[in-house]
DNA sequence: TCCTAAGCGAGACGGTACGTCTTGTCTTCCA
DNA sequence: TGGAAGACAAGACGTACCGTCTCGCTTAGGA
């Protein structure tokens, strides 16, 4: 019974939706937005925009799916050079935040912290887990994996929110090399099992 | 012309609100936390409120430095000896949170996440600091200070949030040790000016 | 675009709006009610009171057109032919404030005073311009015609006033025939030409 | 027990509050003024106003009383030409309104005419009375004195409101002039029995 | 002359109503 | 039949006043 016109129609007014959002959080932030705002400017019925979505949160998550999922596809380019030496990889989310500054200061300034925390954090892991799979098998670590990539993934974020909102003039490779520079010889003592802390 | 009894009223006022707020954010969750809520739990008329703070917001960071203070006083004031070689108090923090348990859950699961970063930034930014001009006067250091705790401030809440969120079985010692030996080989690092990334 | 169901919505709104001051003003007085207590009683949400009407005062002015619409159509409509040989029907005030002697009582001893005296004014004025234009085309007047209808009105809400606040033991002819005495003698005058003093 | 000069003060304060509150009312109006307002210009305590006052309302008829004392006393004036045939000195009001009306327009148009109305027609009570005692001693009205004492007093506040509010270009005499042919030919057929409507 | 009580200013406070704003539901009509 | 239009109930928001209150200062008049 579903007709794919009907499909593409709906399609199109969820895209319309999105595109709206992104606009306007540009605009104004995140917080300010009301639905009010996203369906006048998506040109879009007050029950169509709850037909498809719950809440302005859920309109937003939605959109984030397909973003976060660029954002590992860029990522994955990456790993066309496992051999930078490094175990996380981390210049990717500072170069994917360089070129969506805009959207990221809107975000970060408002409550989506939370939304790229958890994303990023999952990534770290699965990077970090394959690493470790490949450097030790089934190694005991002396440090739980979790803790690892919580702690990673807190740290770049905060980075890059602070990076972001006060305009910090170094470049993303500038900010990579420190980072990695605080993080990387932690991560190896712990993966090492070297956990002597001074 | 401002006499001590009117400022001691006016304490006691601002604090039953705090109290409230503090209440109410164990009960349900800060975000459906109403004004109205607090100032019936408080006794307290509505303009009152308004007269002491900008909103709610205002009266949750109000309370969340008093808050602070409280923690850098009360816990982190030599507890462990200045010289148990940790630059940041890192544990401070863990012992907190675990003390406080319930409102730290509250207020992470919440939109609190913000602030206590940035109350947590400026603590750790301090004590960094402090131990800096002792450890080299006027030294330059290769990673400018401000990455440096927002760095640690990071990691630090990201792991709070999920050891707290996740009821992670490691008590505040466990996850302050894991912390420091994560967060220390780059700090020194850094601080020494050895920033060999490899 | 507008539809005549949403038209009727629209009406019925209004309408329980209107009802519910009405009730309300018999029950307590109108400065004592709320905004809240007519959407209460009313069972209408508050924006929809704030999109149909500026304020308390709005909405008793809106009821008080139609009303007075009312007065002027079922009551002034020929009840006597227009040849009974009164210039302003005033028997029509008389027996509207008899018939809904609680709601004058209410509003007079309230604000609503210069709003029936606006009224009133108004309606008497119109009254005696279509006589008049009758009468005498364009013929001057000695006497001012807003003059003379700010007379009779003043004259008419006074009198209605007192005999509704003071109970005075009249009824409405009795009292329209006394008010009938007392006032055209002069408009007669007025109205001729016949401007002797004395 | 109460000294004199305590007794000054208080009439100090009072008169500091009165002043204030007939500035504010040319300034802004009756009912737009706030206690508030009014302390503050009379630098007055919030307290003290309460002390001696109830609200606002009982502050306008504290003063008020003063002034329809004073209008009583310039309306006596009148009583010294008795003989210019009219029966109510309608002139003393009009004349009363001119000198004073920037104060009469901002109690008109706010929610002072009530009380205006009443001062008005017990004034007109008491002349015509006294006038119709000389003119028949104990013979019966045709129609009931409060009726006519009412009717005029309605009618002349209606037209002092309409002439103040509107700017209506006559002066007072005009005023009164035009008053006198509307009424007369009225009052003198009630009073002389002759209540021949047409 | 001192001292005690009243008048007062200052302003914090609990309370109530306001008019605005946004949300999510629902109904009507058009394409 | 799906979606645009938009009326609606619900209820939180921040503002504005109100009338009560507590506090010290000032000051006048009896000791």
């Amino acid at each position: 019974m579903e007709s794919k016109k009907t499909d593409r129609r709906i399609q199109r007014t969820q895209e319309a939706l999105r595109n709206a959002l992104v606009e306007l959080i540009l605009e104004k932030g995140y917080p300010k937005i009301t639905v009010q705002n996203i369906i006048d400017r998506a040109n879009v019925g007050r029950s169509t925009f709850y037909a498809h979505f719950l809440d302005k949160d859920d309109l937003l998550v939605s959109g984030f799916r397909a973003w976060a999922f660029d954002l590992s596809r860029n990522v994955g380019d990456g790993e066309n050079t496992p051999d930078d030496g490094h175990i996380i990889h981390s210049q990717d989310f500072f170069l994917h935040a360089d070129h969506h500054r805009d959207l990221y200061r809107a975000m970060l300034e408002s409550g989506g912290g939370n939304l790229i925390l958890k994303v990023g954090q999952e990534h770290i892991h699965h990077q970090i887990e394959s690493h470790l799979v490949e450097l030790l098998g089934g190694k005991e670590l002396p440090i739980p994996l979790p803790f690892i990539t919580n702690y990673l993934a807190g740290a770049l974020l905060s980075l890059i929110k602070w990076w972001i909102e006060e305009d910090i003039p170094f470049d993303a490779l500038q900010m990579d090399a420190m980072f990695q520079a605080m993080a990387m010889p932690g991560i190896r003592d712990a993966i090492m099992g070297n956990s002597n802390t001074r």
